[in-house]
DNA sequence: CCTCGTTTTAAACGTATGTTTGAAAGCATG
DNA sequence: CATGCTTTCAAACATACGTTTAAAACGAGG
């Protein structure tokens, strides 16, 4: 009477979840469109039918790898600004407060997760980075109502900037956090060791500090260093 | 006696610039890798074949798109940086000026191009994003002697920074421009207009003004604002 | 006109891609 | 055991890729 309950076979999991782990690994370390389904399904030891079985396409399988953790992220997000907007009541919420609610999500969300945190930090970096309408159907909505959320709160925060100002400022910390997310190890690696190895926390204090000092600087001014 | 002179056919050039010309659009447009030879010789006319007769490979076009334009604009990045060195004196060359040397030739140089100012910038943009090994060998010497010239200012500008601090804030600036470069008509796109539609040159200033804000930021400190 | 080096071309090479197929294997239920 | 459904699997599908080949077209010099 039950309809297939599959789970748990020579494994520990099902083939499903089996693919859908080794394609968000490749998908991290590659990215998208380099990883062919044989990749994937050599490193999840299943056939190269079960993905079209299972997910029905390639591309739904990106999907699936995507909204899986795209979705409970942006949430997060969600109730993290709702958190701190509340908590600020009609004051407006600090930038780095806001850049932290949109970045965090990330860190807490990864001990959750079976990736290692390099791999599912360059993952979360190249979904950050797609933009428009190469993201999926499924979870476009979501990440335009973040975006809307987000650049309210921020515009509250620095009233002197213009909505075309804030906007450009916004890109450009999605810009810096992505980035970071899908490069950060190279520069570990070819400064040889000069940029020392600072754990994701750090960095991302780091890129909190930089992006909240570039949200509020003043615009058409001269810095006031030196 | 004067060996092969075949340019001017049909078309205003020869196969070899053609190819090189829509190549070059089409790596902007859709990635390095994603754009297939048939791809290449359909828009520029010509044969399948072409490619390897000339270039001798796929691989060594990509090189040789990279290096036209990146050669001569590292170039001018290094002659930029000098001439504001040799301007300042002993002292510390600012944040801004810096950046506007590393960023300001991707403009001067498109003028003398023949892409589309869109497609030069998203071009560029791509080539900021690779990274270490990913660059033709071609061209890595040069960015990397780039890279330490521009490091090496950046410090002195910003002396209370630590080597690894100054180094993690040039990898988030060179995030924020190659990001910008590539995805900034995205968000003009999905913006709705609310973005604007400010030209290059208003653009690069905005990330001039956030990137040395950011640089500036006093470490480890919270912001001044509100 | 013929020759010789350069360039172009159509066709084929081998390999790889995403997808489909049809049969075999599993496995709970009757 | 037999049934019916889900899942796996090897094999083939059609298409696309980068590259190679060998013949044709071209163009200047003798």
């Amino acid at each position: 009477m039950f309809e297939s309950m599959p789970e748990e076979t020579d494994d520990g999991q099902g083939t499903q979840e089996r693919i859908l782990k080794a394609a968000e690994a490749l998908f991290a370390e590659r990215g998208f469109e380099t990883v062919s389904l044989r990749d994937i399904t050599g490193a999840a030891d299943a056939n190269v039918a079960a993905v079209n079985y299972h997910f029905g396409s390639k591309e739904k399988l990106i999907d699936a790898a995507i909204a899986r953790h795209a979705t409970p992220i942006n949430e997060e997000r969600l109730r993290l600004l709702d958190e701190r907007e509340s908590c600020h009541g009609v004051a407006p919420v600090p930038v780095n407060e806001i850049l932290e609610a949109f970045l965090s999500p990330v860190i807490s969300h990864f001990t959750s997760g079976e990736m290692s945190e390099r791999l599912f930090c360059k993952f979360m970096g190249r979904l950050m980075g797609e933009r428009g309408h190469s993201l999926p159907e499924s979870v476009r909505p979501m990440f335009l109502k973040v975006a809307d959320r987000f650049s309210g709160a921020l515009r509250k925060a620095v009233p002197y900037l213009d909505e075309r100002g804030a906007l450009w400022r916004m890109h450009f910390s999605f810009g810096v956090m992505s980035n970071t997310l899908i490069h950060g190890d190279t520069l570990r690696a070819i400064s040889g060791g000069r940029a020392g190895h600072p754990g994701m926390e750090d960095l991302f204090a780091q890129i909190i500090e930089f992006c909240a000092a570039g949200f509020q600087a003043t615009p058409g001014g001269k810095e006031s260093g030196n």
